[in-house]
DNA sequence: AGAAATTCTGACCCGCGCGTCAATGAATTC
DNA sequence: GAATTCATTGACGCGCGGGTCAGAATTTCT
């Protein structure tokens, strides 16, 4: 009778062990490389044998698969609870640069994943990252367009303006080490600045 | 008696077949990952056998370790000359980052790898790898460092200025498409102007 | 031409990592 | 407490890619 019941639990909690897998996958892909990191590496790691890993994920490219769509759904999200707002063209800007970079930090084995690893991904896979990629980006591009129009922004390329912005956070966790006296915070305020003050139309002087 | 002379032909032959191997190399293990990549599919690749390949080059290792110097090497040499010149910091820090941007984008594959595959790397070899990148990144530190002493350059964290422009200068081959409106002369010249805007100090106003 | 060095071949070994499967142990249900 | 579902185990098959090796083909020197 509580057969709805009973599989709410099970999917719950098979729920929670793939995202404790997944985790750790992620960390250990995001510094051995895919190819480098064997399902025996991500399970041994958990105090698991290889089989619970093949329990719970068809094979090693679902879980990676899983890694691509998560961060990818959760940014998006951010991104577009930001766009939402009616703020002026370059204080949006700024703050999605913002958002970006804190995200990108947040889950730095994450990010460096989904900006370095897409190749191993089937190809019909790739495409879709790919295409959401792009639909990210455009989210940028828009905003950027919108500012130019209303005379804010230099009329550059938005593709080069935008490319930009995402190679200066995605190479953060290349460097970054927490600790220091870099907060994450000053990180993507910097970024922020440095990309509107290189985009501004300078105020007539 | 032209015993030194053979010597010398033979180096140059050798040498002209492993640039060979290495540039088909180094095209192939950018967009197949290094592990992605057999000795086979290098070696098939110039109509040669695997045994060729490992004729030529002690291991798949070495290959690797080559691609990673020859780069570096090009790269350190133009910097430095760059560096020698007296121009001003911000006409200098201009002339580095348009020369680094074109680079990267020269070879491209190449450069990929230099960034995203150092962890295929021997232990020992990623040191030194790691160090020489210290090495070069210092060199625009110094230049941005001067800068900011004669008062054109805001006091910003180092760091953060190089690795931005790293960052960016690295992110472009993932997105450049050569025959579009973009040329790498515009590119770079962006590139550029967008750092130097966001770093000058503001003229008084 | 014959010897010696150089380049290339193809078959082979070996380890490793993915993915499978039958079977066992642990919970849950009735 | 028997039955059913869920979770886990460990052994195995198998292909693939790195690297070796003995020797063949080719070139070079005398």
């Amino acid at each position: 009778m509580n057969l709805t019941l009973r599989e709410e639990l099970k999917a719950k909690k098979q729920a929670y062990v793939q995202d404790e897998i997944l985790a750790t996958a992620a960390k250990l892909f995001a510094d051995g490389g895919i190819r480098g990191v064997t399902i025996d590496d991500i399970a041994s790691s958990l105090g698991y044998t290889k089989s619970v890993v093949y329990y719970y994920f068809k094979n090693k490219n679902q879980v990676l698969w899983e890694i691509f769509t998560k961060i990818h759904d959760a940014w998006w999200a951010d991104m577009e609870t930001l766009v939402d707002t009616d703020d002026a063209p370059d204080a949006m800007l700024a703050s999605m640069i913002r958002k970006h970079a804190l995200n990108v930090l947040d889950r730095a084995a994450w990010s460096a994943i989904y900006f370095r690893d897409q190749g191993e991904l089937t190809d019909a896979q790739q495409k879709v990252i790919t295409k959401r990629k792009r639909e990210y980006d455009q989210l940028f591009k828009q905003v950027y367009q919108k500012g130019v129009e209303q005379g804010i922004f230099q009329d550059i390329p938005t593709t080069l303006v935008v490319n930009s912005i995402i190679g200066i956070c995605n190479s953060t966790p290349a460097w970054y080490k927490s600790g220091g006296p870099l907060t994450p915070d000053r990180i993507a305020d910097y970024y922020a600045s440095l990309v509107l003050d290189g985009c501004r139309v300078p105020a007539n002087s």
